[in-house]
DNA sequence: CGTGACTTTGAGATATATCAATCTGAGTGG
DNA sequence: CCACTCAGATTGATATATCTCAAAGTCACG
């Protein structure tokens, strides 16, 4: 079985065999599962290893003092938190679980030693880290700038490339495993604004979403209604380049 | 004169003389001056050198196709762009100055030589742009879950400590050089609402800004109006730890 | 002392929030 | 296999934070 983060580095470059096994050796070791809706890492807590999501979704997501909470940012199978904390004494924010996840704890030492022998995977990995940076702040320009509707299909397409750039989208859908709530607290949103803007997606059949699957008929044509560019996810660069050298 | 990096990386860590030394070398062999309300860099280009700012502002921002202008960060003296920029192939947002700018344009090469001489230098680099990060998490957070008091007062609440960790405040105030309308594009609001809040935030006493300058009488007071909690910045940990063993 | 950039004011307009029901459907126990 | 339950989705009615447009004021600078 493959692990979803050989999947998303290759995206970036094409790794070799040796590098493909030694990840996928790492990702083996120490697995652990958490439930749906479960806090993985607290705020104040202090981090020992970097932790892969290979099953289920996960969110980073900060509280206010009386309650408001926003997530700012989801994890897919593939993504991983949070090499770059270590430099911080403590989390300042939490994360959680959506639905049913799967993890594998990678020793810091281990990933260190990983990268220190394949350079290529030391590279990739830090792209892996510039484009959660990107999306960070593709995030703050949605949320700053864009309207419900376009920052909800905003958030639609780039959960689905990302899901696709691990393999599990097909042509047209992704699972979504996430609340309308979720949602609105993902977007600066009220659920029942996110309730009514789903709806007008649907209407103008840009997406149908149905007990967690969502599937966008037309990418375009939502992508389109979003003001939604891939670009910041930097997807693909160096893959296409090496796919289209093997025709 | 000492650059504003060594002020502001010695909040993370002690730097050692020598450390300190050739950091201030590095910052001085390549300087650049640029206008005010001038780009840096532009959406699409490719980075060669690390440019860290001596004296002025400048932000990070991004233009949807229609005009519309996210600021997604703001940078002061002691901040450089981009070191984890270089995974990606190009820019995915521009880089424009508020006021004059003066750079170092730090070559790749040299710092990364730097840092492998000095580790401490190496890990104080990774602090800051793990700090940067929380910086833009918090961001998140302020537009998605802040009222429009709660953002406005939150943002001068940071720049505020970020200029007083680079040694360019006094107890009270700081300079301020943005207009209205970049507080507007920096949070999410219209300029005609950041300047109504402003009207509040000085009604109430909390805020005096006037010619480009600052003063936050009580610090205390617009924090707690704002929800600002300055863990996020993660400043003077380490440093305090340190000046507590000097005494 | 004029010019342009920035700030301030006023008067609506509107996107989105809030509150409170009601509905739906998947899972549970009897 | 049927009621029950509960989380989540949907609806309706109303409130409000914030936006837009447009004009007028202020101030630094040449």
């Amino acid at each position: 079985m493959e692990s979803p983060l050989v999947r998303k580095l290759g995206c970036f470059t094409r790794l070799s065999a040796e590098e493909t096994k030694a990840l996928n050796e790492i990702s083996r070791v120490k697995i652990r599962r958490v439930g749906a809706r479960e806090d993985i890492i607290r705020e104040g807590d202090t981090l020992e290893n970097i932790n892969l999501i290979l099953e289920g979704w996960a969110c980073r997501y900060k509280q206010l003092e009386d309650g408001r909470r926003q997530i700012i940012a989801f994890f897919v199978p593939g993504d991983h938190f949070d090499s770059h904390v270590f430099s911080l004494r403590e989390m300042d924010h939490s994360i959680g679980t959506m639905n049913a996840v799967t993890l594998a704890e990678l020793g810091r030492e281990g990933l260190l030693a990983l990268a220190e022998r394949h350079p290529r995977i030391a590279q990739s990995l830090s792209w892996e880290i510039a484009v959660r940076f990107s999306i960070q702040r593709e995030w703050t320009v949605s949320i700053g700038q864009r309207t419900a509707a376009e920052r909800l299909g905003h958030l639609l397409c780039e959960l689905f490339l990302r899901m696709q750039a691990v393999g599990l989208a097909d042509a047209t859908s992704c699972d979504l495993p996430v609340t309308q709530v979720d949602l609105a607290d993902a977007l600066g949103l009220s659920n029942v604004h996110v309730n009514r803007v789903l709806q007008e997606l649907r209407a103008n059949g840009l997406i149908v979403l149905r007990g967690r699957h969502l599937t966008i008929p037309d990418f375009q044509a939502l992508a389109a209604n979003s003001l939604f560019n891939p670009h910041y996810l930097h997807l693909g660069h160096e893959g296409r380049h090496l796919d289209a050298a093997d025709e």
